[in-house]
RNA sequence: UCCCGGAUAGCUCAGUCGGUAGAGCAAGUGACUGUUAAUCACUGGGUCGCAGGUUCGAGUCCUGCUCCGGGAGCCA
């Protein structure tokens, strides 16, 4: 017998009165004293279950069938058949059911028919995925991943591998974590008593990566367009709903390019990737919005459909301080914003994403272009309304000299950045590119408050249990 | 890391003035029914986060710790 999923099942890729076997774990068992009983079966291949009708006249009914309860494994024998019953149009009449996986102790079973919080959920992030929510939220992942390399490879981006592993000890991007293979209990010490990194596996001080970026430019400037799609990792001891110690991020890089192209690509991208979504994940994301923001749906549309607001830093500071709000922070020009007043720009003041260009030289980044003001940078970020920063890209420095003067503004050693310093000896170019979070954008796209639930395993400071 | 809130049954929570533990859901059993997170009845289920302290007596008040959540900072 053809083993089919139940998403084949249900919508009709398998013809009615066939012959079928599902595999999948039970939802919900419901008896009829007339002499049957209704199961849920779900495998995770969309969010309905297909219902199984069991007879008690099957072998294993008494024994088996009838105790059945929520997360056994079962297989499903049976002829796909128009359902006697409301509520699905087909239904599997059972001719044979086979625990394959019962569950020890249905009391302490974690995941019952009825709500969670988030919260239990997390703690029990081996077995969230077979709630409704999470394999919607599985699925929707899945398909935004597939759509973001899918438009960049029809833009004609190649994609890089950038390595996990790294050397460069300061990319700008916060606090990382160490790799090591020495002896923690007894390092190896140089002769002035500092940890001796000779004896370590690379030679080197060696950390997980922060960001892809400076590796995937150099490919830049040779390939024209080219984007990492990968973990990252930062030790921050941020403890948000926007942050993540592990978290995937996209990162494009676009030759012959300034930050206007950059702005436009990031806009054609999330336009691009969120309308693929909304078509290939409908019902997912139509249920995911009931539970979380019933006005979701309508606002990704408007989303796609709609200009994106550019905005430079300095009218960004003129609205906010025209904006007759009381905020914490002031505003002033040269101060980065906080995330009230993102807040406000994206929330109140646009209602939509909307791109913030041109920051002060001060509060960014070393590689980032010095703009002919010399006191701005050609840096950007792309605002979205509920989860503040979702982007952050510039125009990167082709010029050697303005480079190496950043360098030193920052004090930062150009011996640690000779490769890098290369591209801008070799055959430099104008370049952009910039970060997209991605589980801030599964997030925004499926109204899911936290980014610790649109991750399989969530690492937070002191948080990596399984 | 800072500010605020929280931790009581498998889950979500209530617990009055300090007087010895409750509900709903879940689970088990039964009744009933082509049922729809069915319905009804009964039953079992508790180291009240941990450690101290005050008190005749602490889920309740005090101190410390741990963990969780919300907000902030840092950022994607």
């Amino acid at each position: 017998m053809q083993w089919v999923t139940v998403n084949d099942a249900l919508t009709g890729v398998v013809p009615v009165n066939s012959e079928v076997t599902l595999k999948g774990w039970v939802r919900t068992r419901r008896d009829s004293k007339a002499g049957l009983s209704f199961i849920q079966l779900n495998d995770g291949s969309c969010l309905a279950n297909v219902q199984l009708v069991a007879q008690n006249s099957l072998p294993n009914y008494e024994d088996q069938i009838a105790h059945l309860s929520a997360g056994c494994a079962i297989e499903a024998d049976g002829v796909l058949t128009p359902s006697q019953g409301r509520g699905q149009s087909v239904e599997l009449q059972a001719s044979a059911i086979r625990l394959i996986g019962a569950v020890d102790d249905p009391e302490t079973y974690p995941i019952q028919p009825k709500a969670h919080s988030y919260e239990f959920l997390r703690e029990v992030a081996h077995l969230r995925p077979r709630t409704n929510t999470f394999g919607a939220l599985t699925r929707v992942r899945h398909e935004l991943a597939q759509a973001v390399h899918s438009f960049l490879h029809g833009q004609g981006y190649y994609w890089i591998s950038t390595p996990i592993i790294t050397a460069s000890d300061a990319e700008g991007a916060g606090q990382m974590f160490r790799v090591s293979t020495l002896d923690q209990v007894n390092l190896p010490r140089t002769d002035k008593g500092e940890i001796n990194y000779d004896e370590d596996f690379f030679g080197t001080e060696t950390f997980l990566t922060v960001s892809g970026q400076l590796n995937v430019e150099a490919y830049c400037l040779a390939m024209s367009r080219v984007y990492t799609f990968g973990p990252t990792f930062r030790a921050e001891n941020s403890n948000t709903a926007r942050h993540l110690a592990e978290f995937w991020m996209i990162e494009p890089e676009i030759a012959f390019a300034d930050l206007a192209a950059n702005a436009d690509l990031a806009e054609a991208m999330l336009k691009s990737v969120i309308g693929t979504v909304l078509e290939r994940c409908e019902t997912d994301l139509a249920f995911l919005a009931e539970r979380s923001d019933k006005g979701l749906i309508d606002r990704l549309r408007a989303l796609t459909d709609s200009e994106f607001v550019r905005m430079d830093y300095a009218e960004a500071i003129e609205v906010l301080a025209k904006s007759g709000k009381r905020f914490e922070f002031p505003v002033t020009w040269g101060a980065d914003l906080q995330t009230e007043h993102e807040r406000y720009l994206t929330e109140e003041h646009v209602g939509r994403p909307v791109v913030v260009m041109n920051y002060p030289e001060k509060i960014k980044a070393f590689y980032m272009r010095l703009n002919d003001d010399e006191r701005t940078v050609a840096a950007m970020d792309v605002l979205a309304p509920g989860i503040g920063e979702i982007i952050g890209g510039s125009q990167r420095e082709e010029r050697l000299e303005q480079l190496d003067r950043r360098m030193r503004q920052f004090n930062i050693d150009p011996a640690h950045y000779q490769w890098y310093r290369d591209l801008r000896r070799y055959g430099t170019v104008p370049h952009a590119g910039f970060g997209l979070g991605f589980e801030r954008l599964v997030a925004y796209i499926t109204g899911m408050g936290n980014v610790r639930d649109v991750i399989a395993y969530p690492r937070t400071p002191g948080n990596a249990p399984f």
